[in-house]
DNA sequence: GTAAATTAGGACAAATTTAGTCCTCAATGG
DNA sequence: CCATTGAGGACTAAATTTGTCCTAATTTAC
């Protein structure tokens, strides 16, 4: 009958939100910065220098964007990174759902399962609207429109 | 040239956000409930075991609503909340509003100053358009599509 | 092969925000 | 007056965000 629906503690939720934190913002300074320099590899310090995040933060958010495809690593002597894809085909979404994972207002957006009253909930479909509604604006912002 | 928008310490701005807090979530559990009992005065007590809220946190949050003009309070024996307008006049924005102030993925939405460089900020209008997309949403939905 | 440079990843710590409690005061009805 | 109920501020606890730091794994240059 009520709304009950919460982030609970679905692992597969573990940072989702539809706010953007400091941490996103960094990467996307990031994903701007290394867009303007394909094809050169940029090591943490410079990125950190040039973006303003501290150093040992953007290494994590690095590891993130690594991972998500977003951007390519490289170790050792003369290693660092660089954009992996085309800034035409990196989108605002790609960004933020490689750091802070899929963007709700809440948790019954993306899974039923943390709300066991979803199906019977009157507020749940708004949610879920708003979810695809953000998504699609997102989606359509690629980096070759930032810089 | 690079995206610094970050909430910062506007006091304006406080509490303000895109994520729905559990505040947030139970307050709308409560004007759901009442909206369902539109005419009788109900106790934060009762409430507060219908609704499944903590009953000191609750309390608090009618505070919330009721300074928004979305409840109405009585003190002293009888007292209690009740709606204090038709529940078709009363929007999901309002609610969510009224408890963690207005809606935005980052501050920088809301109000340029917290950000030296929107201006010059790239990706600035990105969450200006995702705001305004998401404030009409909540703004059609009213809690008689609700009860 | 070794040394130096650089990222990977986990454990930890600090700061901030969210969630919730508690106490005293003000109002109301009987 | 006095029992009851909300108002509001101060406080505490829990959770999350924002970092730091250390060790291991890779890579390049010599």
């Amino acid at each position: 009958m009520y709304n009950k629906c919460r982030n609970g503690s679905n692992p597969f939720l573990h940072g989702s939100g539809m706010q953007i934190t400091r941490e996103t913002d960094y990467a996307i300074r990031c994903v701007l910065y290394l867009s303007g320099k394909r094809g050169s590899v940029t090591m943490v310090d410079e990125i950190s220098r040039k973006t303003a995040v501290p150093k040992s933060f953007l290494a994590k958010i690095l590891q993130k964007l690594s991972r998500a495809g977003i951007v390519r690593s490289h170790r050792g002597v003369k290693g660092g990174f660089e954009i992996s894809r085309e800034p035409r085909e990196i989108t605002l979404l790609d960004v933020i759902e490689a750091v802070q994972g899929p963007v709700a207002m809440n948790a019954c957006a993306l899974d039923e399962s943390v709300c066991s009253l979803s199906s019977s909930c009157s507020v749940h479909p708004v949610w879920v609207e708003v979810r695809g509604e953000v998504e699609k604006i997102l989606r359509k912002k690629n980096f070759s429109h930032f810089i």
